[in-house]
Order: C-alpha cells, then structure tokens, then sequence
DNA sequence: TGAAATGTTGGGGCG
DNA sequence: ACGCCCCAACATTTC
C-alpha cells in the first residue's frame, strides 16, 4: 500500500460520478497510487465554455455530488472556476504525479480539455485521459468510406450487433487509497449555492424527493428495472401511465452507473439495449456534427417559416396548450424534472409543428427542466422530431395529440394524474375534453385546431422543399 | 417511433 | 338469383 500522503493521482470527475467501473480510478489504483478526488463546477466560470448546466439537473448534480462524497468518506474536493488554472495548481501543491479523468465529447469541451491537458504537461505532470461514458469512442464507429453514420440502423447493426464483444466488461469497484495530506482549500459539498440559482422557492425538493440521486440509487434503480421493468419493457414502454420505462437516463447522464454495466446486465432485453445504442447514436451526431445543438443537419431548414411568439411558448411551456397529453406531460416535466420519451416526442412534435415555434427553443426549456439534460440526447431529439437532422422523422410526420393520447393512454389516467382539472372527466372525452357535454371551466379550450394546424404546417414545410 | 385521404374488398340489406 | 348500394375493414398513397 502506498504512502497515502504522497505523490497522488488525482482523479478530475466530471460525468462519471461513481466508483464502479471507473477506468481513470482503476489505473490510479494499478499504479498504487493515492487517489485525490476533485470536482471542479466550470460551468459559468471558464471564459469559452459556452454551456451552463440546467436548473434541475444542477440540483440533481449537487445531490450526486454529495453521495459520491459519501462514498469517497468525505475526500471529495470541491473546487468553482476554470479546470485550466485550478488542476495545475492543486497538482503543483500536492506533489500529484498525475491527473487522470473521463473523457467527454461535447464540441465545446475539446479545446477546454486539450488546454488542461497541455498546461498539466508545461509543469511536467502527467495528464491522461480514459474512454469510460461511451461503449464505442464516437471516431470508432466509422462508415467503410471513413465518413460518420448518418442512419440509425445501419449504426446499431455493424457497430454494436456485430461487434459488442470489442469493448471491455466492466470492472468491479476498487478498494480506494485516498490521499490524505495536502491543503483542504475546497468548497463545502454541503453548499447548494454553488450551483446555478439557488432554487427560490424550494420547487427544487419535491422534484428531487422523486428520484435518488448517486450511485447507489442507480444500482437501486437498475435492479428494479431489472426485476420489473424489462419484462414488459417492449409492449409497456409507449405508454406514460405505466411505470415500465427504466427511468436510468438521470444516473447515466452523470455517469452514476456506467453504459457497460448497463449493457451487460440487460442482454436480455434488445429493446432496452437498442436505446443504449441510440444513446451513442447522439454523441456520436454530435462529435461528428458539431453545430448539432443549434442548426439543422438538414440546411433547408434554415429557411424555414417559423413564428417566435413568447406568450404562444410559455403557455406551451406551463402545459396550458388546451390538448391534456401535451399539458400532462409539460406539467409532469415541470413537476418531475422528467417526463416519458412517448409524451417527448407528442410535445415536441406540437411545439414545432402545431405552433410553429424553432425547435431550439424547446430544446432550451428541456435543457434547463430536465434532470436528465443531456446536450447530445436532447439536440439529437429535437432535430428528430423537428424532422430537419439525420435520419429524422420527416416534417410531415405530424402527430395528431388526440389520437396520439387515446392509442398511448387510453385510459386516460396519465392525464390525471398531471391534470387535475381533467380528473373527474370519463375516458370518452379525456383527450378532447372540448366535446364533453359540460367542459370543465378552469381548461383551456385548444389553443389551436390541429386540423388547421397541421395544414398551416405542411405549407411551412412545402415552402422550404426544394 | 404518423395521419389523413383515397382506394379496395366483401358482407348484408334490399328491391 | 342478381344488381345495387352502403359501409366497415383493411390497404395504399400522399403529405
């Protein structure tokens, strides 16, 4: 065993939250070295790092954070500000030996990284960084012409079907060394005020009472996936009212359970692992596609019709829109922090092709409400739906809410449970709740006809073709 | 991982 | 028995 007060590793976390299957923590504890964990929130505080964590999955992190100190007996240090001037400092100070962390792919981090990475080795200190939060690194997957995937399925069935022998099972959790000595000049995991906004009201607790965040309520989580999820996964998972969704994107957004430990546990479920695929189907948009969370892959779609009206968005936005599935799931993410991929695709669809809004401005308000925020998911969903990226639905695949609610929630008890003012409406009317004899008065009536709207939106469409 | 319009088919009522 | 119509149930096409 090493001297644990000299000569450390330390580990940068970022989005690998965990211990279990943690390559950069695994070759610290190779080399017999200390570990010295760190977090560093960079956010809002690095000049060039154009991104800023949403509102709810900033609480979320906060609460990971504390539970990874928990298991890291209170090592954890936490740092606010820019990545690039604080590891050479603290490496400096503590005589570390190396700085090991998990990559990650958004487009705006690269030159973050590399920057860390080279003013690690101007002072002579080790900097190396490990594959840990994809199965496939994004340049891996290639097409035979060198050029990157554009579909989905050609995607999943040469990169993964056939090859998912090629990346390594994952490794149990390490018996850690933590470093010892060193100055303790880091925040308190304990202050929320660290992150962005301090949540005024607290809407922040109910929301995060539903979940539980770290790595031991993700492996709580899983098990249960596992035991009563998958079995229904494939018929159950299109339909909101029911609890047959893994409900794991949160715990794997911040790398709270690996993707391999993922995928080696539900090999029994094709369905289950097809959406791990479609997880790097995103990062793998998004590291070859660059501008992928701001303009469409398909460049027509600059052209588009669209109609930016605030008060049209937020009352998307409050779930006010007059049509139940929409507002059932706006009110759910709003209350939540989640909502169920169905509901996504229906309120994305509506958003953009109902109300005409860009879809970009969605994807803002999911980024910010979303415990499982995601950059690549998100962007890569909206372009999806929106029907302007690869492989994406096309335009005039415009979901009807009504029957969209009737085939998915036919009993209409999703509606319920996040409309109360629908509670008492039979499931005849509960998706058209303008027909019933007497319409409850504190709804909104349709705040457009989808009829009308889906004419107005094949125009927009027709105008851009070409 | 659509919806709506249009086309086709076949059973049954009816003169 | 036959033609005709209606219409539900699919199937195909179009956006």
């Amino acid at each position: 065993m090493a001297d644990s007060t000299k000569n450390p590793v330390i580990i940068w976390f970022r989005r690998d939250l965990r211990i279990d299957d943690h390559p950069a923590l695994s070759e610290a504890c190779a080399r017999g070295a200390p570990v010295l964990p760190v977090y560093i929130h960079d956010d809002d505080a690095s000049p060039g790092l154009h991104f800023r964590t949403g509102a709810a999955s900033g609480v979320w992190l906060a609460h990971s954070l504390r539970a990874l100190n928990d298991s890291l007996s209170g090592a954890l240090r936490l740092y606010r500000g820019d990545a690039r001037e604080i590891l050479p400092r603290l490496a400096r100070e503590t005589g570390a030996q190396a700085v090991f962390w998990s990559r990650r792919y958004e487009p705006w981090r690269k030159p973050y990284d590399t920057q860390v990475k080279s003013a690690l080795r101007a002072d002579g200190i080790e900097a190396q960084s490990f594959k840990d939060s994809l199965l496939f690194e994004p340049w891996e997957n290639m097409k035979a012409d060198g050029t990157p995937y554009r579909v989905f399925t050609p995607f999943y069935k040469k990169c993964y079907l056939e090859r998912a022998d090629f990346f390594p099972p994952p490794r149990p959790a390490e018996t850690l060394d933590l470093y010892g000595g060193g100055p303790s000049d880091g925040l308190c995991v304990d202050d929320l005020s660290l992150f962005p906004a301090p949540p005024a009201p607290r809407w922040d607790t109910g929301m995060i009472g539903r979940w539980d965040p770290g790595e031991a309520g993700a492996h709580a989580r899983l098990s249960r996936v596992l035991g009563a999820v998958l079995p229904g996964y494939d018929d159950g998972r299109n339909y909101p009212a029911k609890d047959l969704t893994s409900r794991l994107s949160p715990h794997l957004h911040f790398g709270e359970i690996s993707s391999r430990r993922l995928w080696e546990s539900c090999a029994r479920s094709p369905a289950f692992r097809r959406e791990l695929v479609w997880r790097e189907f995103c990062y793998h948009l998004l590291f070859h596609f660059p501008d992928l969370p701001d303009e469409p892959l398909q460049p027509k779609f600059s052209a588009f019709p669209w109609e930016e009206n605030g008060a049209v968005f937020v009352r998307w936005c409050k779930g006010q829109t007059g049509y139940p599935i929409v507002d059932a799931g706006m009110r759910q993410l709003w209350a939540s922090g989640w909502m169920h991929n169905r509901v996504r695709m229906i309120v994305g669809s509506f958003l953009v092709k109902d109300l005409l809004i860009p879809w970009q401005k969605g994807r803002a308000w999911f980024e910010d409400t979303l415990v499982d925020a995601d950059p690549a998911n998100n962007a890569a969903g909206w372009q999806w739906i929106a029907g302007c990226g690869a492989d994406a639905a096309p335009f005039f695949r415009i979901f009807n809410p009504v029957t969209q609610g009737q085939k998915f929630d036919p009993d209409g008890d999703y509606v319920r449970r996040w409309v109360p003012e629908l509670s008492g409406l039979p499931a005849r009317y509960i998706h058209a709740p303008w027909k019933a004899p007497s319409p409850p008065r504190d709804y909104p009536p349709p705040m457009v006809d989808h009829a009308a709207a889906r004419v107005r939106a094949l125009n927009a469409f027709a105008s851009i073709k070409g």
